[in-house]
DNA sequence: AGGTCAGTGTTGACGTCGTTAACATTCCAT
DNA sequence: ATGGAATGTTAACGACGTCAACACTGACCT
């Protein structure tokens, strides 16, 4: 990471120096525990030892200072994503490497979920009306080929990969990535705020499991398309 | 429903008559439009007609208030499954049929999610630590014995059929609500506040459709089984 | 060097929100 | 009819987001 977010970087007068990026840092920790709801514009500038108003000078309120943790909680995910899969075996089978990598993102995907729940929600947290017109995430199409959303390729290479590898029939590739990513989101999401909340850790991690496999296998199985798609 | 919630059920006195469900018939059209966070005590004692505070004298503060609204969204949401499920033509194959009816309750679903962002974000909204301790979901298995959850109930049920009509392995049963469930979830989501955001409606639609076939289609291909579960 | 001015931070105030305490009205059981 | 429980009201507090007005600092221009 190239910021100094974490370090008290400026000197302690008058002018904070990198207030900007103190801001957001606090808002991280805010986030983290407590979700996008504790995000508060007074207690972050209290813990950036700030009055409220001086955030005025680097976001145009507290939407657009949520919409900056929001951005940073999104490269988090992308970050333990990758994380994931760079520590994946590069099997001899390109076919099996992939599926593994496959794999492995859902977990790391779903796993940054369950150990930082705050922050995933905060990640994907929708704006209230007239918080702050969220340019968020761009469509799927723009995303393919923002270098930005790591998170979206990392996906969309592994199943390259597995086509490449013969292991996935092309007429299953198109839309691939929103099913795969579905499936992991719905998990992560049920789990966390849904019907799932109160599994164990052997359920919960069973479920997990269980989910990955099944859109897996349904990746990989050739079955008939209806015309047109 | 058994209540009068829409009914302008009491006389004018000083007594409303109906004062629990007129908030929360308020709560709900908040919720409508603008989601959990639109869901104002002071805004919905408002639209009740009375004082702020008269809200206290039947919920325990805005969190309860939130979480009655919450609640409700979750019926509505299983009604509008129940819905589409209920159209469905009932084929002469029972193992095409409880596929369709899957498939079926799969776009309820997400139909509902589309047509209703704020209440399916209010059904799945998170309660922030100290709003309001969210006894929202049972457990899966509580879920699966109790008459309220009918939507998962739905779910199961069709799950079942498909198994008994030999269209699905007897190894893919076990966790099968909760990837059916996950995947159309994570659609939702995504479509909602992730990076679908911004597709077309043609586009969303193809998603929609690959992603439950997709799920679909693994949770009727044989696979093998890691050991455990 | 001295002056100026954009950038950055501060104070004070306003309106809204959730919540509590104290008080008022109405309903119902006796 | 009456007394208490249920239900609603007003007044006030502290926290929040935001705005307007003011203050400090530093970099640039002569």
């Amino acid at each position: 990471m190239e910021n100094s977010r974490t370090g008290q970087g400026g000197k302690a007068g008058y002018h904070h120096g990198d207030l900007r990026n103190a801001l957001i840092g606090a808002g991280l920790e805010l986030a983290t525990d407590g979700g996008p709801g504790k995000v508060v514009l007074r207690e972050v500038a209290r813990r950036a030892g700030v009055s409220a108003t001086a955030a005025y000078r680097h976001f145009a309120g507290q939407g657009e200072l949520l919409h900056a943790v929001k951005m940073e909680a999104q490269q988090m995910l992308a970050d333990a994503m990758e994380r994931v899969a760079a520590g994946l075996p590069g099997d001899g089978d390109p076919g099996v490497a992939a599926e593994r990598r496959l794999v492995g993102i859902g977990r790391g995907y779903v796993g940054f979920a369950l150990e930082h729940p705050g922050l995933f929600r905060t990640a994907f947290h929708h704006a209230t009306a007239g918080e702050e017109e969220d340019a968020g995430w761009g469509g799927v199409t723009s995303v393919a080929g923002n270098p930005e959303f790591r998170s979206y390729n990392m996906l969309s290479a592994a199943l390259d990969e597995l086509l490449a590898a013969g292991r996935m029939p092309a007429a299953n590739r198109p839309g691939a990535e929103a099913a795969a990513w579905s499936t992991a989101h719905g998990v992560a999401m049920l789990i966390l705020d849904g019907p799932m909340a109160r599994l164990s850790q052997r359920d919960r991690d069973g479920v997990i499991e269980r989910s990955i496999d099944t859109i897996v296998a349904g990746l990989l199985v050739p079955r008939e398309h209806p015309a047109g798609a």
